[in-house]
DNA sequence: TTAAACTGTTTACCTGCTAAACAATATCCT
DNA sequence: AGGATATTGTTTAGCAGGTAAACAGTTTAA
């Protein structure tokens, strides 16, 4: 299996060699980050939340009456973006888009009673599959990971 | 300027909130993921090698004559989506498509000597700019970090 | 020799974004 | 006051980076 198909006769198995990508921090960040997402995705089934529906709905429970301009900002995300997935939102009836007496521009986004249960119901499937996923880890290595993680992102999100 | 904008006037300031999603390791993989991913493109010039193009470029270096099938397995991708990457290399010469005796269906990647000089610059390049975004982080967090993630890798890359 | 498997490729598609323009609304500046 | 400026949500067009399915050519297995 893993060793090369028997094209040529001497082949020398590549695989086990420690390339130089190896060693980039980006790198080895975008092949975890790949499985962690697909993980996250087949734990909330297949085309249940995504992963950034999902982060919208996390702020918007936790954030009640947060706008979309803000909410697009702490996702990181361009307030075009966040559109299509508010809507998303919107259609499920886990949130609505509510005026705000004092500013005629903003959308409130405010969680229906149904949205926070499907929140909660999946921040529980989604822990439980992310605890599993790095069962390889020990509790003080996930603290270090997620720290470490943060350290990059102050770097980056600074404005 | 991280305060809200005063649009009302006891706008409680939710910046410094911890919300649920920080404690999930793939929320904040996947925004590390962004910024590192940001910081290397810009390393490189605006349009110069993208990631993937640069990681298909070193493992082509590294292993001459590798073929594509086997490319795409170590990148983690599909060998349809490798077509263009190749071709891009190629278009570049910094690599050719090479025939091989025994078996006429697969091409090796040879690379160019141009090829093994634009990676040797753009390595170091790629090195210098990660260690000053990771400057934040010892030698030590680095070696963890990297640790860490290949650890989540191996889990997910099991076939 | 026929069936099965593998290689590279094309094509059609999907996801998750950005950037630019826009109308509506709000705020700032004298 | 009133005009410039800014902000909010939105649409549209486009891009990057991938997948999946089908295919021809070639190789291996039965």
């Amino acid at each position: 299996m893993a060793a090369g198909a028997k094209v040529r006769e001497m082949d020398q198995d590549d695989d086990d060699v420690i390339s130089d990508l190896e060693q980039f921090v980006g790198y080895n960040l975008k092949r975890a980050y790949v499985i962690v997402q697909a993980d996250f995705r087949n734990a909330l089934g297949q085309d249940a939340l995504a992963p950034r529906v999902f982060s919208a709905l996390s702020l918007a429970v936790q954030f009640p009456h947060i706008s979309q301009s803000k909410l697009a900002r702490k996702l990181g995300i361009e307030r075009s973006g966040l559109v299509a997935i508010v809507d998303e939102l919107e259609g499920l009836g886990y949130l609505s888009r509510a005026t705000v007496p004092g500013d005629r521009r903003v959308q409130a986004l405010v969680p229906t009673e149904k949205g926070r249960r499907a929140y909660a119901e999946a921040v529980a499937t989604v822990r439980a599959h992310e605890k599993a996923l790095l069962a390889d880890l020990t509790a003080a290595e996930q603290q270090t990971l997620i720290r470490l993680l943060r350290k990059i992102r102050s770097k980056g999100e600074t404005e």
